[in-house]
DNA sequence: CCAAAAGTGTTGTGGCTACACCCATGA
DNA sequence: TCATGGGTGTAGCCACAACACTTTTGG
């Protein structure tokens, strides 16, 4: 094969920001590095692209690595490219983030990375610059979730509204109104009332509802507002 | 040093999207490239990243070689990645797209590189995935734009409101309501009214407006609505 | 005096926010 | 029966979109 000549090759890794919400919490599930450098300190979950993997192949390849997980969302966030960023070899890395369901991950959990969930608001320290990309996913989850109903892919396939909306306060930190609340996600049309109730969390129980599937994928990219006053949260 | 084994090192390049407007068009900057594969087609500038630089660092670079200018509005796209996007040799490409005053850069025209402006309508076909860069620059400014003031990179030091809704138009291929329209910019309190006209597109003459450059960098991130029922034309 | 583009105001409507009370249930 | 969280309606306000005529001036 003919070659660019007098160019230098560079190790390319993808690392991915996974964030999921408990019902209550929003979390990040990160794992103990087992190699050195840095070994035993926090990290995300990365790796090398492949000779024949595009990055989105290596990304879910990485992913599923972890949690045993296919078919999530999953968006490049950027690449981030510091020639000292790994002090072991300079890799370029891409960082991509997932919204799962926490649910679904706990169970295939594989101990074998020591992987463990936390607080989003309670994180340790991460090596190379792994807490930037954390910051920025955050950034951009939040600038999405705005104006997108990007929030279910957290969800479970049933979920009741005030759920939906501890998961809307905990990404943006603040409290909203709950009449206001529901009554602008329930005129997105893209939600369906279900007949059962989740009785777990409070005495009158609160009714379940699904994802309308189809007007979901069809409305994805229309232009919601579901934040009040949304210069407040957007930087 | 130490390195990581068995891992396959690649290529990594930039690639500039660069956008102008010349008072009616949008328009896009091509060069000619200059050795093979698929030398004499149109192409987007672009080189591989340094040892020591950072992708942003490479860019700029870039954009510099073929411009002559620098401080220039400089966004990371995407990072292209498709096992055979080069036919050479494997290469990931991180596309950036640049807003630049076209005026600043006629006075600095290399020709070196074959350069040439083309219509944003009316392109040649690109190498590569160029095409496919291209496409994804122009939605994600359009996105970019309905929120926020980031148009007015693409003007010089002083313009019009007719020019500036002819910028807008041109980027959304649609017509907006003069009077909306700058009823609409002038309450963002960024333009600053100049004494002079514009004598040269119209014989009333068109009133200068400058840039409140202050305003203008605590305003960037707010989230503004410059563009009526954005869900038409935001995909 | 005519053509061509600049500039400017009003009104109706719909969507947003703010706000408070009743309901269902398990303990 | 009481404590807890679920569920619902309204009114005022503001922002938006739709719309047409006058002004300026060069030729």
């Amino acid at each position: 094969m003919i070659k660019y000549i007098g160019q230098t090759r560079i190790l390319v890794a993808v690392d991915c920001i996974i964030f999921g919400f408990d019902g209550s919490d929003f979390k990040l599930l990160l794992i103990q590095r087992g190699f050195a450098p840095e070994k035993k300190r926090w990290s995300l979950m990365g790796g090398f692209i492949q000779p024949e993997e595009t990055l989105e192949v290596a990304a879910n390849r990485v992913l599923k690595q972890l949690t045993g997980l296919e078919d999530v969302y999953l968006e490049q966030l950027q690449a981030f490219s510091g020639p000292d960023r790994d002090p072991v070899e300079r890799t370029i890395a891409v960082a991509y983030f997932a919204l799962i369901d926490i649910h679904k991950y706990e169970k295939q959990i594989s101990h074998e990375y020591h992987a463990e969930w936390f607080l989003l608001k309670d994180m340790p320290q991460l090596i190379f610059d792994h807490g930037q990309m954390v910051e920025l996913a955050k950034k951009r989850l939040r600038y999405k979730a705005a104006l997108h109903p990007v929030l279910f892919e957290l969800l479970p396939e049933r979920f009741t509204i005030p759920q939906l909306q501890a998961l809307y306060e905990g990404l943006y930190e603040t409290e909203f109104d709950k009449r206001n609340f529901s009554r602008k996600i329930l005129s997105t049309g893209l939600l369906v009332k279900q007949n059962e109730k989740d009785k777990e969390n409070s005495r009158k129980g609160a009714f379940y509802y699904k994802l309308d599937k189809r007007k979901y994928s069809e409305n994805f990219q229309a232009f919601l507002k579901f934040i009040p006053n949304p210069d407040k949260f957007l930087v």
